[in-house]
DNA sequence: TCAGACATGTAAGTCGTTACATGATTCA
DNA sequence: TGAATCATGTAACGACTTACATGTCTGA
């Protein structure tokens, strides 16, 4: 694949766990076949339109079989929303109840996101095809083995969006409960 | 607080979802102080044991409020067990199937931290206290506020650490069904 | 013909970690 | 007395993003 094909794969298929950009991408792919870990060929374009072409070595495959194996780093933890929000205690009780409105809407979008993935992955899957976009991850081997990773991978950000969303719902209960009760308490002072 | 008691805090109780390293904290602090965000006062200690102690002013409050008005980061995506399992689809089917269970492991043990800071803040709240270290949290005004969010913020890390948690039993579950399939179909041959 | 996709890169700068450096105090 | 903890910082490095630079090809 080309650099640019990989960026393309990446911002389609993995959209929801992982992204490069070209200044990470292109500088690691020469020093990829600077270590002899992929070759490059070239295409038939002309000038800037001439595309590189990577494929992978023998010791570039040892490599990534190698890093699969190593141990991996623990899900990353930084969650900007969650410390805006813890910070609100000390602040202001209405501006926590926004944060957790915004961070609603913006996860309710993400899994609509994920289930229109999800439905156009099926129907390849029942059409016995592979996604147009993703062809060149399918692979000479066996696309439906790559298909049932998509899945999967989808699964999990259906499943972690959801856990989100119930979260969204259960602290705007606490937290409208707490207010109820401030206001009612001053009523009666 | 000090700079090394804001470390403190931050590993004791926002640890699951915020983290900084000294590197970051100190300089950080400098600048504040030089911008007018926050205010140095020193402690009675001597040589290297002097704390510095720093105070918000007006116009930090001015720049927090701010920052807690403007739209939030949408959530980190890299998560590296997701983008090495992906990767198996097309190598080592056996390898996807250890990668999901280190990281059920992982996540099991993380859910198990969670579950007993929940235990001991509850306890706190019943007791109407505040847990001793996290005391500089509390702040002047009330602290039952403050354990509200602690007790929220560590909700959420609960229910996403079940949802990867569900994830890996579903996953596992498709991948061993997956390879049943193949083995009787080879025989069958 | 011209906007938008194709295609590859570099430079500057930000963000963040790790390792190092220094020294005081406490307590077993 | 010596290890652990308290306490503040710097330097070097690595990861990553953004903006910039350049040029081609396709299709409305």
């Amino acid at each position: 694949m080309s650099g640019y094909e990989i960026k393309k794969i990446i911002e389609i298929g993995l959209q929801h766990f992982w992204c490069e950009s070209y200044g990470q991408l292109y500088p690691t792919l020469n020093q990829l076949v600077a270590d002899g870990h992929a070759l490059r060929s070239e295409d038939s374009g002309t000038g800037r339109r001439k595309r590189h072409l990577y494929t992978i070595t023998a010791k570039g495959r040892r490599l990534l079989l190698g890093w699969l194996r190593e141990p991996t780093d623990p899900t990353s933890i930084r969650n900007e929303m969650q410390l805006k929000f813890f910070l609100t205690g000390r602040l202001n009780e209405e501006e926590g109840i926004r944060l957790i409105e915004e961070y609603r809407v913006r996860e309710s979008a993400r899994l609509e996101d994920y289930l229109k993935s999800e439905k156009i992955l099926r129907a390849a899957v029942r059409k016995q095809t592979f996604p147009e976009e993703l062809a060149g991850l399918a692979g000479p081997v066996d696309g439906s083995n790559q298909v049932l990773m998509f899945l999967l991978t989808l699964q999990h950000g259906v499943l972690i969006t959801e856990a989100r969303l119930t979260w969204c719902k259960n602290a705007l209960k606490a937290l409208r409960a707490r207010k109820q009760r401030r206001t009612s308490q001053k009523k009666t002072k």
